[in-house]
DNA sequence: CAATAAATTAGCATATAGGAAATATTTCCC
DNA sequence: GGGAAATATTTCCTATATGCTAATTTATTG
């Protein structure tokens, strides 16, 4: 059978690599003294808190060396910043007034056996978070071949009727409108329908 | 006058540093080999890809040595990864089977002037998601001092009612339930009812 | 167990980062 | 504008990362 996977379709928030073929500059210096000067620091006391000599730092802010890891874990300490956020582009490059509106009803479908997807902002690409509402069409926990499991968080909020949430890790749980739940999504999950008529809920799941 | 902040209440999604006096190991040794055993890579292979020496890359590897910035930055092109990846704790030691219900209506209150705020998950630290249910008194605009304001991303359904969302870019535009929307929230943004009954809203917001 | 591949280590040469002090630059106050 | 103090940059020397080659050790496999 087709182990398919209920869950998350097409889940493919594309972790940034692939396309982009650029070696990105990424001048660390720059970002540095960004940081630096935002604290009020100058290279003596950012010098003191981090550990590395003043010459240094300058150098490291003028790109004219290349900061050994040791050094830059030093940086991060003493400036109460961490690695990845040192790295990462800044974040006026990131999103800025983006804005979509998915009216009810008018989603992106995507039924499996299991559930009934409706993809919500499905034209909001690079988001932090993935929206959509399911109908639970199954009736018991065996018309799932296999745990759903992803990397993530999962919220979880009903908005009719009334269903079980099966989790790996617990008993299965009942809930009804207005009930919501927050679970780790690489946590086996399925939800199955207790009412006649199939229960609606809205999942937005964060990797 | 108080300049409030009707939004995201609490919100002190704390940035990892604070209370943690830990230096952290990180070991990018350890991180490194297993980006690159998950590859089925050869020391060999990856110091083709990467253009480091074999045996600079054992050194590494087994912390021999402290890279240079450079020779990470090597490595990221060469094996396909991004730095903040790099130097993100390894997954596993993050959330592994969570799970926190939140009953309808139990949610922890949280009134402002202008919106009523019922906090879900809230004994659920580190979340990479805030939720919370918003039942929006706002009649007007002017209700708000300013445009609300804030890191991240924001998912807005809208569960009960009608209202008004504005936003800093935009026109204002009407929703009613069903609707949602999905935004940049350092754009300013306000929701005013536009019914008789406030409007009942859930929000869930990504940093 | 043998044979092969892979990984680690060693030794040396070279390039480069890191620290201490000297020099240059900016800031600020009179 | 002219010092004086603060701050930043550069110089010089030492420490260390990197590359190369080769030897040794450690898996892998038949």
């Amino acid at each position: 059978m087709s182990v398919e996977q209920p869950d998350m379709p097409e889940l493919k928030i594309e972790s940034g690599s692939g396309l982009q073929t650029n070696v990105e500059p990424l001048q660390l210096g720059k970002r540095l003294r960004e940081i630096r000067q935002s604290l009020s620091l100058t290279l003596e006391e950012a010098s003191q808190r981090t550990g590395l000599a003043r010459s240094t730092l300058s150098k490291i802010e003028n790109e004219q060396i290349s900061p050994t890891f040791t050094a830059v874990q030093k940086l991060a300490n003493g400036l109460q910043i961490d690695i990845p956020q040192l790295f990462a582009k800044p974040r006026s490059a990131m999103a800025s007034g983006r804005r979509v509106l998915t009216k009810s009803g008018e989603g992106t479908p995507h039924p499996t056996s299991t559930y009934e997807h409706e993809l919500l902002s499905t034209d909001l690409a690079r988001k932090k978070m993935v929206p959509f509402k399911t109908r639970v069409r199954a009736r018991s926990f065996d018309d799932f071949g296999d745990w759903v499991r992803h990397e993530g968080e999962e919220f979880l909020l009903v908005l009719e009727g009334e269903l079980a949430l099966y989790t790996e890790f617990y008993e299965p749980v009942a809930m009804v409108a207005g009930d919501s739940m927050y679970y780790d999504a690489n946590m086996g999950h399925a939800l199955v329908s207790l009412s006649e008529v199939d229960a609606l809920v809205l999942w937005v799941v964060a990797r």
